[in-house]
DNA sequence: ATATACTGTTCTCATATTGAGGACAATCGC
DNA sequence: GCGATTGTCCTCAATATGAGAACAGTATAT
């Protein structure tokens, strides 16, 4: 028995005070309504109204339960609308994962700029190198280097792809033996990064094993490190190329082959995404696509 | 669908936190679970909760929803409870209806008892002899005085029987003619009961049809009048007799045949009849079997 | 590292529930 | 009295639904 469909149809019959008037709303039959109410007096054990054939009259209990079940489709409707609200609405948190260098580069901007086109979403950003659990953790959206998506429960997003970039420092490059071929690498300091897939093994050409004197799990600090000259460093080129850029360090093996690895937006299964999460990723994929073009 | 218990296994679920758990604690199959959750939540338009096959999690939306349903379903209990509590328990009110002279003489005794035997039972009393709907009225209990039950909507369960006597004070019966059959009536003061059915026609033998100085809606008033030696009244014997056996009044036309009436007690239609009403019912039959016993 | 056991989902199909429509009994208004 | 209208009961076709197995994916154990 469809108990809750029974009890709108109890309260229904209350107000309207009539079977068929019942039926007439619902565009239903009066067998439908009828059997329905006798089912609910049946699971209850009680006689809600008493019927003569010009009259429906609500018993004493009929009266107390009407006012409860009242309330309750009340509450009902109030946990839908609720549910309807935060799916539908630009409202709401987004709690989100990305990594450590990613965050404090790009997507410190691209979120000031989301946060100023959307002031009703609330943004809960954690910046970790960590592999985390997003589903476990409750996270809306979360960014993974990869080339696989790695978890099935999340489906990824291309947003953008990007490389890596061997950097020294003048000095350092004055001070220390010519480089010219990826195998040069072996006679240098390179500094490992700790969450590094490949460990100690660079992906240049055919992969490089390397060693060196700084192991640390964030890039900008062996960016830092790579400026003071300290030694070699394997950069993703949204951290280095400012540096780049400006000269403070330079690129050394530029011609060599290295992987094009790509950024994803990972997010929950697809069925039912809350509208602000597809607009924070439309807002991605734009303003990456944004970003290539000039 | 069936929203509730979609709500239900939701609240389950979110306790167990295992479809698997939630299927066997009901004896019921994981696909069933599955596919129920995946209604709700397709007819929500909303992720309740993220499954990874080792762990059940819930979504935002899903925390909010579990603590509305959660209220929900604890309401719903109170509601189904307060009914069983009405039916089962000896508790609540019970609304009777009865004609006033029965009232004042019997029922009153009766009632007396009734509330020393049920103390949680209130009772709502109206005495009156006019025609009540009781349905429409809503009276649990009504007395009625007729060979054939009256309304189909109630079902009357037989009490006890009665007749009606000639009554006379002994004054009046000395300063005037002598009655010794039904006929000679017509030639006295004989007072009208307004309600009584054959109107000025009282059914003694095959009916005589009489006239008087007073009409009243009230048996008792007419016992009074009687009483004063001013007429004839054609009175039921629970209102009678205690003057009869006093002396007050003289029964005339003993032997003469009069109809033998029966006492119902009205209650509404036979399904699910408050456990404090059967009490109730057994009680008035056990009591007008004791009192005609001795 | 590999295997295994256990998760939730999906599929199919037999079953059961259910709702519509009409006949029915009862009542009220004319 | 008769006709209109009420709620209930009956039957039957259609729909929904749950069980069971196969499946895909993952975590634990070895």
């Amino acid at each position: 028995m469809d108990k809750l469909r029974a009890i709108q149809l109890f309260v229904r019959l209350a107000d309207l005070g009539s079977f068929t008037r019942v039926a007439e709303q619902l565009n239903s039959s009066k067998s439908m309504v009828s059997k329905e109410i006798a089912r609910l007096e049946a699971d209850l054990g009680v006689r809600l109204l008493h019927r003569s054939t010009r009259n429906v009259q609500l018993t004493a209990v009929g009266e107390g339960y009407l006012l409860r079940t009242r309330e309750i489709l009340s509450k009902l409707e109030d946990a839908d609308g609720f549910v309807q609200d935060l799916q539908h609405n630009l409202r709401g948190k987004l709690k989100i994962n990305a990594p450590m260098a990613l965050g404090i580069t790009d997507l410190s901007y691209l979120f000031a700029d989301f946060m100023r086109a959307n002031p009703e979403i609330e943004l809960d950003i954690h910046l970790g190198d960590e592999n985390v659990d997003l589903v476990e953790q409750g996270f809306d959206l979360g960014f993974r280097v990869s080339s696989k998506p790695i978890d099935s429960n999340y489906v990824g997003r291309p947003l953008t792809s990007f490389t890596y970039k061997v950097c020294a420092s003048p000095q350092y490059l004055e001070q220390h033996p010519r480089i010219t071929s990826h195998q040069d690498l072996k006679e240098h300091n390179c500094f490992i990064y700790s969450y590094f897939q490949g460990k100690n093994v660079w992906p240049i050409e055919d992969g490089v094993t390397v060693t060196g004197s700084l192991r640390v799990n964030n890039t900008m600090f062996m960016m830092e490190s790579i400026k003071q000259g300290l030694g070699l460093g394997f950069i993703p080129d949204f951290v280095c190329q400012q540096a780049i850029d400006s000269g403070h360090v330079v690129e050394v093996l530029a011609d060599t082959k290295k992987p094009l690895l790509t950024l994803y937006a990972l997010y929950p299964d697809r069925h039912f995404v809350p509208e602000k999460l597809v607009q924070c990723i439309e807002f991605l994929e734009q303003w990456f696509a944004n970003k290539k073009a000039p």
